[in-house]
DNA sequence: ACGTGGATGTGTATTTTCTACGCAATCTTA
DNA sequence: TAAGATTGCGTAGAAAATACACATCCACGT
């Protein structure tokens, strides 16, 4: 930015400090095969009964991250989850109250740890594929973050932070699946993913499943933070 | 009491609605087979004599995009070039003159076609790699853009964008290798591009070399928008 | 007790892509 | 006209992605 501007008239400067900043976060869970958001009832008249994603005004001297967390911490009692920016939306009439800029964040938390605080707002998980009219923007908002998500997931391993710590193989294509909305070869799959060596054989097996139990493993975070962000296929 | 409170309750909300929101844009060109950037002169006694991006401050009523757009037009006398939204930057100090939040963009110019306004400011094309220390947190939101940048030349032909009309694949390369910094095997790029099947060879050479010259091809941007967006490789 | 169903765990062959080079052709300049 | 530098093309080997077969294990029903 330009001091100059900063500098012009008062009234100006006035006029350009009249915006509020908000954020919006993407809260993306895994439960039964299926990737869902968290979404919560507008109780805004404009939108009445509509879904709408958890957000809230930043506030004066908060970081937009801190905002962030702070929306997650506050509806489900989560914190230091995966999160991620995205993208700001910044239509002018996005919003009735007048002009709030919001600013979407992602994060992807495991579903059974997420302890809901329903402040008498009715907040639900949805299947992702399943949500069609949002509030506002919060469609846009939505789409673009779970594009994101796929694009994410293709590149780093982060869809663990979707699963319990000890999960099967299955399991974690289940979740490749349910994200990127294809079909998987089961031993490719396999192949891929131990080849990475990232996770760990817990030598612990599957309980109450009515077919051969598989093997459990966890993520080896450590390794995974030690590791080099890992060249990303250039490909020429 | 109450009334205090009251009172207490509606500055809270005017508070929120004293941000200001900003647009930076990181402008790059490339020229002499370097990748540069676009840099004006800070102008504000905090960075006196500091380099920092071009932005203003989003007017009242101005979209996001409309405010880039405008900062990129007032300066080079461009528009309609590729450009990006980036990341929003809301650190609570990163101005002076109070909460300014703001949204970075990066654009992909023909440094050509490109006539700087200097509206007495000093502006200069700075090579990408010599750039050190910026006013406000500009260093970061380069570094986060360009960041970006590479991500996006590795997954999508943008990189034509820098160029002029015509080019060789040896101009081609070098922007890669300028972008990327890495050496590129010649004949490796030179299959792998053409396999794209997105250049169309003008049979033209170029002029003015001292050794053979080569041919000249341009971007086939009606085949690449009609083609889908690839698929990306996902790997399993 | 035993076979069946369904899912798990491992291996191998094929195809495709990436990578590493060799060499002739072309143009400028000495 | 030879030397130097760069372009343009092709081929062989390595690595990665893909396709596919089969044996193993556990729960359950008969």
């Amino acid at each position: 930015m330009q001091s100059k501007n900063v500098n012009a008239h008062l009234t100006e400067i006035r006029d350009y400090f009249k915006m509020a900043v908000s954020v919006d976060c993407v809260i993306f869970g895994f439960d039964n095969d299926e990737l869902k958001v968290l979404l919560i009832k507008s109780d805004l008249k404009e939108y009445k009964d509509m879904w709408s994603l958890l957000g809230d005004i930043v506030r004066p001297g908060e970081e937009l991250d801190a905002a962030a967390d702070r929306v997650l911490k506050s509806r489900t009692g989560l914190d230091q989850v995966f999160m991620e920016q995205v993208q700001t939306f910044g239509g002018v009439h996005r919003h009735p109250a007048g002009r709030v800029i919001t600013v979407a964040y992602y994060s992807l938390v495991n579903i059974q740890h997420a302890a809901l605080k329903k402040h008498g707002n009715e907040l639900h998980w949805h299947p992702v594929k399943a949500v069609h009219e949002m509030a506002f923007d919060h469609k846009e908002i939505l789409d673009c973050c779970y594009e994101r998500l796929k694009h994410k997931v293709i590149e780093q391993p982060v869809g663990f932070n979707l699963l319990p710590r000890k999960f099967s193989l299955r399991e974690l294509q289940n979740l490749y699946e349910a994200i990127l909305d294809v079909k998987l070869d089961r031993r490719n799959f396999r192949k891929k993913f131990l080849s990475m060596d990232l996770l760990v054989d817990l030598n612990e097996e599957e309980d109450d499943v009515p077919h051969r139990p598989a093997r459990l493993y966890k993520f080896n975070f450590e390794k995974y933070d030690q590791r080099k962000k890992r060249y990303l296929g250039i490909g020429f």
